[in-house]
DNA sequence: TCTGGGGTCCTAGGACCC
DNA sequence: TCTGGGGTCCTAGGACCC
């Protein structure tokens, strides 16, 4: 264990609410509940107004809808908008050091020996509080907590202790006084079942956890789980952060709002999903051997079924086709609430591909980030979807010119399960979404124009982003709701934040 | 109007191989 | 006839996280 509180846990709170009140001054000191607001939907986040209710992630809408008072707001996510303001945040992260873990949207470690920091308990007290001013003032008011602490359990922990808006350094030394007292289910890992089968044994802190023999805890858990928590309720954790990490498995699932039976239609959504997965294995450059399905019936029992080939695909018609054939195998006559469909034992053939083509020389390595948008020559980069511009590919190869709108962030609504916002009749289309290559110092992010991602509006309208370069954006006006319009080149300088949404771009008039 | 969607990791049993 | 044993791959299910 170290030394020095160099492992930093930090975390968003309540950022899809955050985001939500930021961007509309009405919702601002009044309960609001993101998530599926129509359905079988549930909570993604409360904010902390709706959180007095009793209103928690994971619950159902309805239960929450039973709880808030009139005056509540019931809102679809706007996952575009969440993940501009955390792509703000982790661009500022990067600036702390280079060694970042991004856990999830709203949530990442840091580890400040990568860094030149002073890592006396005064130091990193001096820098969280820096960095908690920072994530603020960039993400136009959403507040992040911060825990510091000799390893990643205990900076979690630390982040949790004073949310929201909190600090707190756990000194090396001191981590089992902070641990012992907390509930068993405040260390990671431990779950519902977990948290049952301790209070069957009269465990309910920490500290009584750390009184459990070891032979107990594998008996009851198994040996990767029954050591660990032995070791978590020591503060015995050596987990080192890591910064990227390799996908295992993509997938993609729904559930319906009535249970469907008709085994056409079923089929027809496998369909569907099959090619969403297809569609996000390529853009990520990735191939996958192993075909994956999942069925939940109407009383919330679920299946699973697989099947491993030879050969790795990215081909969302085999995909179908095997998932069709495993879905054949299992009873659905008395109705599937839920369908889906993954791909696992992935290899990433495409990729090695196009690197051992060389078609992308020089173009990775002018990417500041790995989800910026292209830095150079925008002529070879697809547009919108309806672009005419064909492009490159190599005979037989994977196709360059999706796969670099892809990783330019064209596939990120898709993979962000953003489709789940389309039925609320927003114009989620025309909603910009600024990549943040690397932050300018102490000011305004430098925006990543993404080619028929990002909007850029005027006093006129909205156009795409059709290319972009150094010092310039081109964007073309055709919207979702607009005909095709010309192709304009602006200077950057050009651009400016718009005051009341700190993320929106406008064309300076 | 009970229970989303995208993931990760672990376990256990069977097949198969040496 | 009284049947080893380790390693790896595969499938199914479950717990957990955000």
């Amino acid at each position: 264990m170290r030394g020095e509180p160099s492992i930093l846990h930090v975390d968003l709170d309540a950022m899809f609410a955050a985001v939500e009140q930021r961007d509309k001054v009405s919702l601002r000191g009044r309960p609001v509940v993101v998530g599926g607001v129509a359905g079988r939907g549930v909570v993604s986040t409360a904010s902390y107004e709706a959180r007095a209710f009793g209103v928690r992630s994971a619950m159902p809408m309805a239960q929450a809808r039973r709880r808030c008072p009139p005056g509540t707001a019931y809102l679809s996510p706007r996952f575009a908008a969440y993940k501009r303001t955390s792509q703000v945040v982790m661009a500022l992260l990067a600036e702390v050091t280079p060694l970042v873990e991004q856990v999830s949207i709203d949530e990442a470690y840091l580890d400040l020996t990568a860094g030149d920091h002073d890592l006396t308990p005064h130091g990193v007290t001096e820098l969280g509080l820096r960095l908690k001013r920072d994530i603020a003032d960039a993400t136009g008011g959403v507040t992040g907590s911060i825990g510091a602490a000799s390893s990643k359990l205990l900076a979690k922990i630390g982040s949790e202790l004073r949310k929201p808006d909190g600090l707190t350094v756990v000194t090396p030394g001191e981590e089992l006084t902070v641990l012992h007292p907390l509930p068993v289910g405040a260390l990671g890992g431990v779950g519902p079942a977990t948290e049952q089968r301790l209070h069957r044994a009269g465990v309910r802190s920490v500290g009584d956890l750390a009184r459990i023999p070891l032979d107990d805890l594998v008996d009851w858990f198994g040996v990767a789980h029954g050591n660990g928590l032995f070791r978590l309720a020591r503060a015995e954790d050596n987990r080192p952060v890591v910064s990227e990490r390799e996908a295992k498995s993509v997938s993609a699932e729904e559930t319906f709002d009535v249970d469907l039976a008709d085994p056409a239609r079923l089929n027809r959504e496998l369909d569907l999903l099959a090619a969403r997965v297809a569609g996000r294995l390529k853009a990520g450059g990735l191939t996958g051997r192993t075909v994956n399905i999942k069925v939940r019936h109407p009383d919330f029992t679920t299946v699973t079924r697989a099947v491993t080939r030879d050969q790795p695909t990215d081909d969302g018609r085999l995909v179908a086709q095997m998932a069709r054939r495993l879905l054949a195998e299992v009873d659905t006559s008395g109705g599937v609430r839920l369908l889906g469909v993954g791909v696992s034992t992935l290899a990433d053939f495409a990729q090695d591909d196009l690197f051992s083509t060389g078609l992308l020389d020089g173009f990775f390595t002018s990417l500041p980030e790995h989800f910026a948008g292209p830095a150079s020559s925008p002529e070879h980069f697809a547009g919108p979807a309806s672009s005419p511009e064909p492009v490159m590919s190599a005979a037989g190869e994977p196709d360059l010119g999706a796969a670099a709108v892809a990783l330019a962030g064209g596939d990120a609504e898709a993979a962000s399960g953003d489709e789940s916002t389309s039925g609320d009749g927003s114009a989620s289309g025309v909603t910009p979404a600024v990549g943040v290559a690397a932050p300018a110092t102490g000011v305004a992010p430098i925006p990543v124009w993404r080619p028929g991602q990002d909007v850029l509006h005027d006093e006129h309208g909205a156009g795409w982003v059709w290319g972009s370069g150094l010092g310039r954006v081109t964007v073309r006006f055709e919207g979702p709701h607009t005909p095709p319009g010309p192709v304009r080149t602006f200077a950057v300088d050009d651009l400016r934040l718009h005051p009341a949404d700190p993320p929106d771009w406008r064309l300076a008039p």
